[in-house]
Formats: C-alpha cells, sequence, structure tokens
DNA sequence: ATAATGAATATTTTTTTGACTATTCACTGT
DNA sequence: ACAGTGAATAGTCAAAAAAATATTCATTAT
C-alpha cells in the first residue's frame, strides 16, 4: 500500500548516511541500492535521478533548519527582541554545526543551491515569514513600530545574511564564539532600528 | 633611476588591460612582455611572479573602490545618517560596475581574494575605519549615539555585506535600481539604530 | 498491473599524454 | 654592477582515451 513511500524513506535514509560520509559524487547509485538490497536500476521507480534524491536530502536539511527557527517562535516568556536574537542564534548554530562537522553535506547543500535557486528562495521566503510573525508580536506588544512588516522583514533578512548563509558562516576560520558576538551585534543593533522611540 | 618604477607601471598597465579583455589565465607572460617590448624572462627583474601582478591590479581595484569611499567624507552639506547612504551607495555602484561590466577583473579579484585574505581583511579595514568617521561625525552632531565606535563600525559593516561583497552582489540577477533600494532600505534600518534618542 | 532485474547505452569522471606556459639560469651587452 | 636575452626546465592545462557510473530498456517474477 504505502510500500513505496516506505522504500523511498529508506532509499533517502541510506542515501543520506553515504553522502554524509564519502559525498555525493563519491557515493553510487549501484551503493545505494545495495544497501537496499536492490539493483541501481529499481531505485528510478522512486527516483527520477541522483540528483533528484541529493535535492530531497537538502530539502530535509533546509526543513530541519526552518524548524529550528519556528521552535523559537513558540517559546514562552519572550519579548519580540529576544525573540529575534533567539531566532538568529538558533539559525547560525543550525548552520554552523552543519558547515563544521557535515563537510559533505554542506558541499552538497551548496552545488544544490547553485542549480535550484528555487529551493533556496523558498527557504528564504519562510525565514522571511518567521522574521515578519516576531515583527508583527513586537508591534503588537509595543516594543516595535514597523510600519511595512513584510519589507522590513526582507531588510532584515539581508542584514543577517552572516548567519544563515553557509558561504559566509564559513568564510575565514571564525570561531563559533566570534560568529555568536557578531549575531549578537548585529541583531541588537537592528532591535534599536525597530524599536518604538 | 626611478626607471625601473615606470618599467613596473608599464608592465602593470599592459597586463591591466589585457586581465581585462582576456582574462587572467588566458593572459601569458609572453604577451605581457610583448606589449612592452621586453622578453619574458625580464619581467621576474620587476615581479616575483605572474600571480604577484595579479595581485597588484587587484589592489589597485581595492583601493579605487576605497577612493569612491573616501570621496563621500569629505563631501560637504551632508548630516552622518545621509553620509552613511551616500558612502554604501558609492561603495555598491562600484562594486556592482566591476562585477557587471569587468567580468574578467570580477573573475580576477574573486580568485585572488581567495589566496590572498589580507588583501581583502585590510580592505574591510579600512572600509571599517571609514564608517568609524562617519559614526563618530553622527557622534559630534548628535545625531547619533554610538557607545563603542569601533566595534560598532564593525556591525554595520557586517549587516551591509551584499553591497560591497562582489559574489553577493552578483548573487541572482537583480538588476541595480534593485540592489540600491535594498542598500537605503538596509541603511535606514540601521541608521535608525544608530540615532539618538 | 507492479516490482524488480541484468544487460545495453549514454554520461561523467579519471587518466594519460602532448602541448603550452611560467619560471629559472647561464650568458651577452652596456 | 645592471638590464636584458635565449634556451633549458618545471609545472600547468587541455584534448583524447579509458574507465567508471548514471540511466534506460527489454524482460522476468509476482
Amino acid at each position: 500500500m504505502h510500500e513505496s513511500v516506505a522504500i523511498k524513506q529508506q532509499i533517502i535514509d541510506v542515501a543520506d548516511t553515504r553522502f554524509r560520509r564519502y559525498g555525493f559524487g563519491k557515493t553510487t547509485m549501484a551503493e545505494i541500492a545495495k544497501d537496499c538490497n536492490m539493483s541501481a536500476a529499481n531505485l528510478y521507480r522512486y527516483f527520477e535521478n541522483k540528483e533528484t534524491i541529493g535535492v530531497t536530502i537538502c530539502q530535509n536539511c533546509l526543513k530541519e533548519k526552518e524548524m529550528m527557527g519556528k521552535e523559537v517562535l513558540k517559546r514562552e516568556g519572550l519579548g519580540a527582541a529576544a525573540r529575534l536574537e533567539a531566532f538568529f542564534f538558533e539559525i547560525l548554530k543550525y548552520t554552523y554545526d552543519l558547515c563544521a562537522n557535515d563537510h559533505h553535506l554542506f558541499e552538497l547543500v551548496a552545488y544544490i543551491s547553485k542549480e535550484h535557486l528555487d529551493l533556496v528562495q523558498r527557504h528564504q521566503e519562510t525565514l522571511r515569514s518567521f522574521i515578519a510573525e516576531i515583527l508583527a508580536e513586537g508591534n503588537r506588544t509595543g516594543e516595535f513600530e514597523v510600519a511595512d512588516i513584510v519589507s522590513t522583514a526582507n531588510t532584515v533578512l539581508l542584514a543577517t545574511v552572516h548567519f544563515y548563509y553557509p558561504p559566509l558562516v564559513m568564510m575565514r576560520n571564525h570561531s563559533f564564539e566570534d560568529l555568536v558576538q557578531a549575531e549578537k551585534a548585529v541583531v541588537a543593533l537592528l532591535v534599536q532600528g525597530l524599536a518604538k522611540h
């Protein structure tokens, strides 16, 4: 019945493991198939091609990052300013961990992002909507005074690119602590700018 | 006497022309030498190697960009906020023009920047000092209220990376107008945050 | 009809090889 | 000593060949 869904998932799991350990390029369809006890040809009944497998894993990665941010939206006892700070802290942490520890996955994401611009765009769209939520909350509580929430959310996203865009996060061997300090400083300045005066 | 300085300059001029037209990789030392009416071997009496020539041209490029920013520092009749805006506008304009029109030079800068991190760092250091000057002016005139000028200048630099870092400037085919609009929005938000309340 | 396969074909990657270019050096002219 | 050179060397790049891999397809199994 939903057999095919389970098999798809198995393929993703197996591929994910191999991609992380050996990289996308060094993993063959034959190897993935073997791990699933099937022939390489049969993989094509579940995925159009190898790249599609990569894209799916990439999407999962971005989705997980989004979850990290989303969790912050629901946290109790935070004002809008503190929430914004926590939001970028989580995003930065996730991005940093990915890049620093899963080098191969980082490369996969970078490669896929180059081709499938739409993926990245959708991801940014999601982050933007999260930020917009925080801005709206700030307006509600009187902490912020934002006229155009959507366009301001976009502006905030532009100013914080250092903390979610992997190539920038990894540029020069900044320690995680340095990055967090920079993140705090940028967000603090932005919060000042957003605040009701 | 200062013969060698003039010859060095000639080599740079000739190389610059060729690099812009054909790219760094497609320009040979023999060609540069021919343009200077000398043998390839003789170039090595003036430059350690080909890469050093590229680095020098790259430096000139960055220096020119810095000049664009510096000019804004001296403009009369601008408040600190307007000056900051004008500053990033000029930087963005120069960066955009370089990337959009001098594709080969853009690649050279990108390539050299990867190796010679110190060049880029020094460049950022310069931009930072310019921003610091503007912040200090703002403090003086009462427009801004910045406690730690140096660290704040750095924060501003981080938040505006979209407008001076070539790869980001060129990411997706944003029109120049879109970029300028984004630049205005980001700087406006930062200025709000810097303002005396 | 659906799942799966081995063998055939198409693509991509790797290796090899030859040509090309950067760099060095021993030497020439001043 | 200094500016310069041609020829020798070393290293890099690019085209071609070989090998590996992705993808398709005709066929089998259930």
